[in-house]
DNA sequence: TTGTACGCGTTATCAG
DNA sequence: CTGATAACGCGTACAA
């Protein structure tokens, strides 16, 4: 390694200003006892020598990594690199670096990454989309700090920022009677988080408010996929008496009906509507443009991170339950009156 | 902080075991001097303290971190994620972990995460879009491994892994000529970047090959997302004369323009060509789904970390240039014959 | 085969 | 206001 011979260290630095190191320290560290003669001095050695601390000396001495981590389920998918944003925002703020690492919403990945808590790699951790049990998650909790973000169990007393993801499935389907719907079906996740099962409460009860019998062979559980969209629209429309309308747990499944939609010659917008979730970037652009659920991803993130540096610096700070407001934003792919 | 308390080091297993911290260190390590019985026991208390390494503490002596970094200019654009996969799967088999950060395309917050250099928390970088000069590229090479994957910057002697841009532009409008276009636009960058450049040099080329008049009105630069297809999408088709075929630098680009055509009742597959460059995922699910250059993106981060490797472990190692196959995949958005 | 002791680069404590 | 020196947790040359 070359590395080693071109860095210079903090005794460098003392041996070039005629001081001892742990003058150099409090420069470097602001600490104000120091004289503005010799604190000039320093820097004009630090300044001759290019010196840059040592991060990982400064922080095995510190026992803090300044690292945090995110961890999503999946990289290509624009509405966690929005809430990443978020994070990054606040997290620099307090000059800590962010990692984001892909779980591929798997459990032993997951766990994997929980090693670097036990190594002091990181300090700690914003789960996306949790994929453990509520009892390891709260053991987790409470030997280190994390919190959860969007995605949360149920039951485990563990800090999370969301949205109500009953309300706003309430408020789409709410919509699409508004507009004339009756036959109205959701095409919803079985992966058992909190918002899928939330979505499909909101989904019933706004019927039942409305007094439309729910069908059951409306309500299909699948995945978030595109695919997912595509197998679950052609089983709708096969069926005896089709819906005239049909909610999505994602955008991405709404690409995937819209799409298959097309394909059947069936004209979005005019013969049926289709609502997504989430408003990620390219709901605005797809053809027809989808009405869909927006949540405030990058505010989720900040806050997300607020929280994270609360435990970080007292883990047994309380634990917050942080709901946001979401929105539906309208557009081509649902019936205007 | 409570971590620390709960933390055992290799003093503690030493001290469990009855052994020195060297012995505990040499089990660790996998050092074979060390007598079955005594690694025995050694094991024993590593287990029953539940230690697990402190790898500020390794590190800091091995003078390594084990980990590296891929710039990446945004999160939400799955053509990296998969870039990223290919390096992950390389790294893990090494032991490195992978960190993933976005320079929003900026070259400040790109030179901001150069000082995880000199602050010796990372052993490597890999850039996907680097912003800064060659030259500036060449004198961080010199003294740090670096890996250009994609992107990369002409004339700068540092190692690259991509496609042959200009070929594959070359390929799209000798299949728009193929099957009766003449009058062909091109959308495309003027980020500058060797891709945007030799694709627009592909253009040119296939152009003149088939005697076709480059009509400089047809040849729009801009920048790479949705946005930017809907305004080229308006200027082209303001023309006197629209063209039959629209070559988009990226998917988004493509999306843009067959939104805007279809807003303007133009039926995209029929009337008229575009193809897009990337195979992003959502380009089979668009509507219509588009034509395409795919790029081998996970290939291409396997090669990028394999070749990181080489300079982590030997600086001086030689400079590969290594240029993988393209492919043009055909959907819908193209006139069939 | 095992233990002692030092160093990696930093910060913090204690004297002066 | 400044300097010596002891940690932080680990790996390794050297000695035993």
């Amino acid at each position: 390694m070359l590395r080693g011979e071109i860095m210079n260290t903090i005794q460098d630095v003392a041996h070039e200003a005629g001081v001892s190191v742990a003058t150099v320290s409090r420069v470097i560290n602001n600490n104000d006892n120091v004289s503005t003669n010799t604190k000039n001095k320093v820097l004009k050695a630090i300044n001759k020598l290019e010196y840059t601390p040592n991060l990982l000396g400064r922080n095995l001495r510190k026992k803090r990594t300044y690292k945090v981590l995110v961890l999503v389920p999946t990289l290509s998918n624009e509405f966690y690199s929005e809430i990443v944003r978020g994070v990054e925002d606040v997290a620099s703020k307090d000059n800590y670096y962010v990692m984001v690492c892909s779980t591929h919403s798997n459990k032993e990945t997951e766990k994997a990454y929980l090693n670097m808590f036990y190594n002091q790699l990181i300090d700690g951790i914003i789960f996306t989309a949790p994929e453990m049990s509520g009892e390891e998650m709260m053991d987790i909790a409470n030997k280190y700090p994390v919190i959860q973000c969007s995605e949360y169990i149920r039951d485990s007393e563990v800090s999370w920022v969301s949205i109500n993801n009953y309300q706003a499935s309430y408020d789409a389907i709410k919509y699409l009677i508004d507009i004339g719907h009756k036959d109205i079906a959701i095409i919803g996740s079985e992966n058992g988080f909190v918002s899928s099962i939330k979505r499909q409460q909101g989904y019933m009860k706004a019927l039942q408010h409305n007094n439309i019998k729910i069908n059951n062979d409306y309500i299909i559980q699948t995945n978030y996929e595109y695919e997912d969209g595509i197998n679950g629209c052609i089983k709708l429309m096969n069926l005896e008496k089709p819906p005239t309308a049909i909610f999505c747990g994602s955008d991405a499944i709404a690409v995937g009906v819209i799409r298959q939609l097309t394909k059947q010659g069936i004209q979005v917008g005019e013969e049926i509507s289709v609502i997504g979730f989430d408003d990620t970037n390219f709901a605005a652009y797809y053809n027809p443009p989808i009405t869909t659920i927006s949540q405030p991803r990058y505010e989720m993130g900040k806050i997300a991170m607020e929280l994270l540096l609360r435990k970080i610096n007292n883990i047994k700070c309380k634990n917050e339950y942080i709901i946001l407001d979401h929105k539906l934003t309208i557009r081509e792919s649902t019936i205007t009156e």
